[in-house]
RNA sequence: GGGGGCAUAGCUCAGCUGGUUAGAGCACCUGCCUUACAAGCAGGGGGUCAUAGGUUCGAGUCCUAUUGUCCCCACCA
């Protein structure tokens, strides 16, 4: 902050040289240090195809409170960051703009296309990092990763051979995802499913004795060239008589079996379906059972392959279009009816995915799955909140076999050789150059790539070197803190946890913090097709990255989704703005002088006040953020800062600060800086920007405020004496403030105050405060006054003031406002000792509760006392 | 089909293990340029906490049901 302080705060010229500052200082690196405790979360890895999005800001501002509250507590707090290759996503991106200058993966064949792809990854790899700089981001850049990376990588290929050779990783055909549009198969959890408008096409399979036909019904006709058989449910009494009897399919005039198997429903349709092993999940199982043949009729673009006859070459919809128009001439077609039903699409693109069976990689889930449950059961890994454990079971306990296998080349390649002589397959962390069993040369390596969670699935220790043994690993593994969305639990969570488990033999991380999807004002999800995105890097070039990370973290509570607006940017960059008038207001005060960071020895009540605020707060946010409830934490700062700092403290500042006396203007001083920097280093986790900026602008210890000490509560700060005494104050003050403005009094215009109170100590201390803050002439403080007829009385719980103001009361309408008010203190009195009455509430309520009623009614009874005095009066 | 979330002021949301009179921001109304801040100050109005039962001395908070709404999982051809 310089001399020449802005009247406004300007994030915009204080932001860049503060993470300067911080990064020169080498404040984010975290090295293994006996002496502390380590700390450690591991960043989501952001795609490298990735812009900042507002989902990202919101799960890195979390990330960054939480590791620079740890550093501040004297950890050894490592937030590691890095990027994700993001396979399937990044491949897409590279092949779309190599369309656009009409090179296709083919022309430029496998190592051309890498070398483009590590190209691409150089140039746009690093831009999502920038943005996460201009965040306040604090992660050790030192120990920057990219999942394909050599340490990464080498940790991929550790695992695939280890899980190869116990068997929990193994090749083999099956029904697989297959996106026509992406040419790969995906993962069970990267197919989303749709619900859309398709139809029901009934079609007639004519017995083979010519003895009829049966009807079945299907959405996808042209899968019919993959038929194998038809089957029926045992029990059916309709078709009983037919199993074991052909059909001719139509079309392909081949004779299939009529099979019964449990899988049909008789309810659905006719009870007769139409079995495509190769295309459907459930008619796999069904062929299997029944020993089908599987026939595949599909490329994988998705047109029709050799195996659709006439129908080759054509592309599935075309297919679809010709083959029911050739049913329908041969009196195959019985009808269409619509039918809404619910399609998968691939995660990526959103194409229709195609159930098709071919060759791929998998890992076997059930073994890897039961310590990964029972490590949430016990309580190891705590999820926040809890309720996302009943999903992650849900999805655990259920799970299948995981295809890790995907025909891209951007990405881990599958170390997996095979031998073209004696057909060995050879599984090898390092490349070989024969083959172990035969000798053979002629070896070639699998084309695949693994499914690019594979690798995020280790990266807890994979960026702590393992499988090296380092000293890193030893220290900072487990890590701590996993911060992420829900929507990402099965992809990264859950595969983490198994992993972990596995590998190391420990648990990841100990706690998974889960915030929800922001959405737009409206309520919608931010999404490109809607336009409705929110670009961070502009709210913070208009509004800081302080108001941002506020804004993220006010208002909402983990797991939860929260709307975004840029209204309540606004509000948090007044905030920030009045942390830095409050700073702007200490300075005038303190410029010149020698003011240690120190509270001085002596302490006026307004002073205990503040200070014995100040050590609650502290205390308060600290026990918050042990909760992870860090919406709650930075509402008690506001709250602190705002009301009690700024209106209140500083307000009554003024008055010693402007005195004669030299001493206890000093004292105020002391107290100003000792309190907002202390305020500063709890709020500077949540807004490190202002913050660090003022702190070093006013006297502290210490060279940053980044590694300053975190505030702790302390006993002799506590003066709960002088918290009530101030609180009667302050009710006095807002009641004549209150009955001033009910009569539009304007300030300019002044009146005596008499307060008439059995304690009159505080209001004696304060009587010239008072007097400021509720515009009065003066104040005189006394057991009993003589009230005037033209008064204008307020009660509160301590005390009863009036102000003679002749010639603006209403005699009339202040009786009938006493009376009400009368009415009311009854009413609350009444409640209270009908309470105290009751022998069922005195003999169960806890002590404090009861105490505190009490203490209200007494409160209640001397209030309903002073209010018939001041009617008496008035009369 | 299975599971879960949410429903609190005009709007967006807090409200931790049930405890005196339910809070904040924004919006609204009134009065103030009181030399830190008009991105501000002082004050005000506004809520039968979705509905119906229940547990309890006491329920926004716990239980049951209902309604509305959103999401996740499964995927009947």
């Amino acid at each position: 902050m310089s001399k020449e302080l802005a009247k406004a705060y300007e994030p915009q010229e204080v932001e860049g040289r503060i993470y300067d500052f911080w990064m020169k200082g080498g404040y984010f690196h975290a090295e293994p240090d006996p002496k502390k405790q380590p700390y450690t979360i591991v960043i989501p890895p952001p795609n490298i195809t990735g812009q900042l999005h507002m989902g990202h800001a919101w799960d890195e501002t979390l990330q960054d409170i939480l590791i620079r509250w740890k550093r501040m507590q004297g950890y050894s707090a490592l937030w590691l960051p890095g990027t994700d290759h993001a396979s399937i996503a990044t491949e897409a991106k590279i092949v779309e703009a190599m369309r656009q200058e009409g090179v296709t993966k083919e022309d430029l064949g496998r190592e051309g296309f890498l070398e483009r792809a590590w190209a691409w990854k150089d140039k746009f790899g690093g831009r999502i990092l920038e943005q996460l700089k201009l965040l306040g981001s604090s992660c050790d850049w030192d120990r920057l990763r990219f999942t394909m990376d050599e340490g990464c990588s080498k940790a991929v290929r550790h695992v695939f051979v280890k899980l190869y050779n116990e068997g929990l990783i193994y090749r083999g055909e099956r029904i697989i995802n297959w996106c026509p549009n992406c040419k790969t198969a995906i993962s069970d959890a990267e197919v989303e499913f749709e619900e859309k408008e398709g139809s029901f096409w009934h079609l007639r399979y004519p017995l083979a004795d010519g003895s009829g036909s049966v009807e079945l019904a299907t959405t996808r006709p042209e899968t019919m060239l993959g038929d194998t058989a038809v089957a029926v449910h045992p029990e059916d009494e309709r078709y009983k008589h037919l199993v074991g009897k052909n059909v001719i399919l139509p079309l392909v005039n081949k004779e299939i079996p009529i099979v019964a198997d449990e899988y049909v429903e008789m309810d659905f349709g006719t009870g007769v379906v139409k079995i495509t092993p190769a295309h459907d999940p459930n008619d796999f199982e069904v062929g299997k059972r029944h020993n089908l043949p599987v026939i595949n009729v599909m490329n994988e673009d998705g047109s029709i392959n050799e195996n659709g006859g006439k129908y080759a070459g054509m592309s599935g919809l075309e297919a679809r279009k010709q083959i029911v128009k050739d049913l329908e001439e041969g009196g195959y077609l019985i009808k269409i009816e619509p039918l809404k039903h619910n399609v998968g699409t691939c995660q990526r693109c959103h194409t229709v995915v195609e159930p098709r069976v071919s060759t791929q990689w998998f890992v076997k889930m059930e073994p890897l799955a039961g310590p990964a449950i029972d490590v949430v059961k016990e309580g190891t890994i705590r999820f926040i909140p809890e309720r996302m454990e009943k999903t992650y079971y849900n999805w655990m306990e259920n799970i299948k076999d995981w295809c890790i296998s995907r025909q891209l080349w951007w990405g881990h390649r599958i170390p997996a050789w095979y031998c073209e002589d004696c057909g060995e397959t050879i599984v090898s962390e390092t490349d070989p150059d024969t083959c172990p069993k035969c000798g053979s040369k002629h070896i070639h390596q699998d084309e695949d790539t693994l499914d690019t969670w594979f690798s995020s699935a280790l990266w807890p220790f994979s960026t702590l070197g393992w499988p090296d043994e380092t000293e890193e690993l030893k220290y900072f593994y487990p890590t701590n803190t996993l911060v992420t969305g829900y929507d990402i639990i099965f992809f990264w969570v859950a595969r983490m946890i198994f992993s972990g488990m596995k590998h190391m033999g420990k648990a990841p991380f100990s706690t998974v913090l889960y915030h929800g999807l922001l959405r737009d004002s409206l309520g919608r999800k931010m999404s490109k097709s809607l336009g409705n995105g929110i670009d961070p890097v502009e709210v913070i070039n208009q509004y800081g990255a302080d108001a941002l990370r506020f804004t993220l973290v006010t208002g909402n509570s983990p797991g939860n989704d929260a709307r975004y607006s840029e209204e309540k940017v606004a509000a948090s960059r007044n905030f920030a703005n009045k942390i830095w008038n409050a700073a702007r207001f200490i300075h005038m005060n303190i410029d010149g002088h020698n003011v240690p960071c120190a509270l001085p020895e002596a302490l006026i009540l307004e002073d205990q006040w503040i200070v014995s605020r100040f050590n609650t707060v502290a205390k308060e946010v600290t026990e918050n953020l042990e909760k992870f409830e860090l919406g709650m934490a930075v509402q008690k700062l506001y709250d602190f800062i705002w009301d009690d700092f700024c209106d209140w403290y500083i307000e009554l500042a003024k008055r010693p600060l402007n005195s004669e006396e030299d001493q206890a203007a000093q004292n105020t001083r002391q107290v100003l800086v000792w309190t907002l920097t202390n305020t500063l280093a709890l709020l500077h986790p949540f807004m490190p920007f202002v913050t660090e900026e003022i702190w070093q602008s006013l006297p502290h210890q210490g060279e940053a405020l980044i590694v300053a000490q975190w505030p702790q509560y302390e006993e002799g700060h506590a003066f709960p004496q002088a918290e009530a005494e101030m609180k009667k104050v302050m009710e006095l003050i807002t009641a004549v403030r209150t009955r001033r403005s009910e009569m539009n009094v304007p300030p300019s215009k002044k009146a005596h105050l008499y307060v008439e109170t059995a304690s009159p100590e505080a209001f004696r201390t304060e009587a010239d405060a008072i007097a400021k803050l509720a515009y009065c002439s003066g104040v005189e403080v006394g057991e009993s006054f003589q009230q005037t007829e033209g008064s204008v009385t307020v009660v509160t719980a301590a005390c009863r003031g009036y102000l003679p103001m002749d010639d603006l009361v209403d005699k009339k309408a202040e009786t009938a406002r006493l009376t009400k008010e009368l009415e009311g203190a009854k009413k609350q009195l009444a409640t209270a000792e009908a309470k105290l009455q009751n022998e069922k509430f005195v003999s169960k309520a806890p002590q404090k509760v009861i105490d505190g009623v009490k203490d209200n009614a007494e409160k209640l009874r001397e209030k309903v006392r002073m209010i018939e005095e001041s009617l008496k009066a008035l009369q």
